[in-house]
DNA sequence: TATATTAATCGTAATATTGCAATAAAACAA
DNA sequence: TTGTTTTATTGCAATATTACGATTAATATA
């Protein structure tokens, strides 16, 4: 029905998915990307580096704002983002837990 | 206008957030868990473990094998998945990549 | 062969996501 | 105050995703 069926799951499971989703498209990836390489934060610079629309830019931040991976302080006119270090270094925990995992029994049926 | 313009990013943007979407829903996520937890290989006990209808459940299993991270191998009436080994680990390099990135300039504008 | 079992596929409804034009809001500058 | 710049919000169209009932396909068994 286009939506999750989330109190059947882990809180765990739910959690993966919506980091997951963060980075499940690419305009994302390249904001998360684009903050990280440039030393100092950025603001509608992202609007040019990217091809997109400055709202559809700025809903994908808004995104990642909500999910506490990247922070924005406002700067007059501008508005300055950066990734939150302490969040993203959580989130990158949760993450390795899961794809970490290693299998059991390396001889199976496949 | 719900497609995403993958034209405008980079392969490795793409791929990583091809990657992501496979763990951006719990059912996938609690799919993948599974097959790692369980020792020999599970077909329609993923059915009964998660509570999802049948055709739901093949269908995430189907994206998963599309993208490698799982295979399947038919046997009798049943199906048996497991990970596949070699491209989780793959993917996790993709991904590894990408979240330990390490920030150039710790003190910014935010 | 007929029947059961299991999984895939089809079709469809409900909801979510992506993208942008238009507009509003906020902060500064003249 | 008026205009300018920058970002957020609103509203909407197009497409994607999620979920499942019904059906089909494939295999095994009586």
């Amino acid at each position: 029905m286009g939506i999750s069926k989330t109190e059947i799951f882990t809180e765990d499971q739910n959690t993966i998915a919506a980091f997951a989703k963060a980075f499940a498209h690419p305009a994302r990836v390249a904001i998360l990307q684009h903050l990280f390489k440039i030393d100092s934060c950025i603001c509608g610079e992202l609007v040019n580096e990217i091809g997109l629309a400055q709202p559809t830019i700025s809903q994908h931040l808004r995104e990642l704002k909500q999910l506490g991976l990247i922070k924005g302080s406002v700067e007059g006119t501008s508005v300055c983002y950066c990734i939150d270090a302490k969040n993203w270094e959580k989130m990158k925990k949760t993450m390795a837990q899961f794809l970490d995992q290693d299998i059991v029994s390396k001889e199976n049926c496949c």
